[in-house]
DNA sequence: CTCCAGGGTTTGC
DNA sequence: GCAAACCATGGA
């Protein structure tokens, strides 16, 4: 099937953009995956793309996926004169904020703390083949991420193997309380930023910057601008140590994430 | 060898 | 309340 995508779309920009750990280039096609649905989507002029998918399962899966009822285009446009924020948004025009499964998210962020993300992604791919139900495509067998019934279930050394280190604890945790149904994070869709940024705090493992990314990544909460060690070196070399994103409010996510590809692309510069 | 990576919890004051 | 210590692991 074919798709049109008007607005702000680069699948290498998002790719790399650090939300997503299980993303994969596959010739000029890019496979993503979230839950048990999988897609495979290739570029065939400026705004068309070859999609793997049913028009149903795009309507109802990827367009929320990739936020596309969203106007990023204008977003960038109406960035205040500001030297770095509009150098970043332009470098990084075609970055869209995923709406990504909570439970993955969750998992992901929590195994992400004080790892690079080349050790992110081997961790997660690692647990996805050793713990994920296998999926099968027209294109190959792949793996899920692992549920929570699964992973509340899977001994310390199959985690360990997956370099977890110290934070086996934390997704053992977290696995055995959403599997128990103690937590219903479809629930949490319902509450406002604070109540919401409150109970993924509860989780033993997360604080502000991983619930502001589970907040961002998973609940499309846009007014969340997570601060890791990256956007922390720009706001005390670019901004004289006050945190500029706040200021965006309904778009300090997407600054955000302008930010942290722009700075990914241009270490040397902090 | 040391330092760092999309940090958080525990401990000590 | 805040700062320091500690936490596994791999790469530079």
């Amino acid at each position: 099937m074919i798709v049109t995508i008007p607005d702000d779309f680069d699948l290498q920009k998002i790719s790399d953009s650090g939300q997503c750990f299980r993303c994969r280039q596959i010739h000029d096609a890019y496979r993503f995956i979230t839950g048990r649905n999988v897609i495979y989507i290739k570029p065939k002029t400026a705004v068309q793309y070859h999609v793997s998918c049913t028009l149903k399962e795009w309507e109802e899966i990827w367009i929320p996926y990739f936020d596309l009822t969203r106007d990023y285009q204008s977003t960038r446009n109406g960035i205040d004169p500001d030297g770095f924020m509009e150098k970043a948004a332009d470098f990084g025009k075609g970055i869209r904020i995923l709406r990504q499964d909570a439970w993955e998210t969750l998992i992901s962020f929590i195994i992400s703390q004080r790892k690079s993300i080349p050790a992110i992604k081997r961790a997660i791919e690692a647990l996805a083949e050793s713990h994920g139900e296998i999926i099968h495509t027209e294109y190959e067998d792949i793996h899920a991420f692992p549920t929570a019934s699964i992973l509340s279930q899977a001994t310390d050394a199959s985690l360990a193997s997956c370099g977890l280190g110290y934070r086996i604890p934390y997704v053992k945790h977290a696995a055995a309380a959403i599997a128990g149904n103690h937590m219903l994070l479809k629930d949490w869709d319902a509450l406002d930023d604070p109540s919401l940024l409150s109970m993924l705090k509860t989780i033993h493992g997360v604080g502000d910057k991983v619930a502001s990314c589970v907040m961002l990544f998973a609940y499309g909460r846009m007014s969340s601008a997570p601060v890791d060690t990256w956007i922390s070196k720009i706001i005390e070399e670019k901004y004289a140590g006050r945190n500029p994103f706040p200021s965006y409010q309904d778009h300090a996510g997407i600054m955000q994430q302008y930010a942290f590809y722009y700075i990914q692309n241009h270490k040397t510069e902090v």
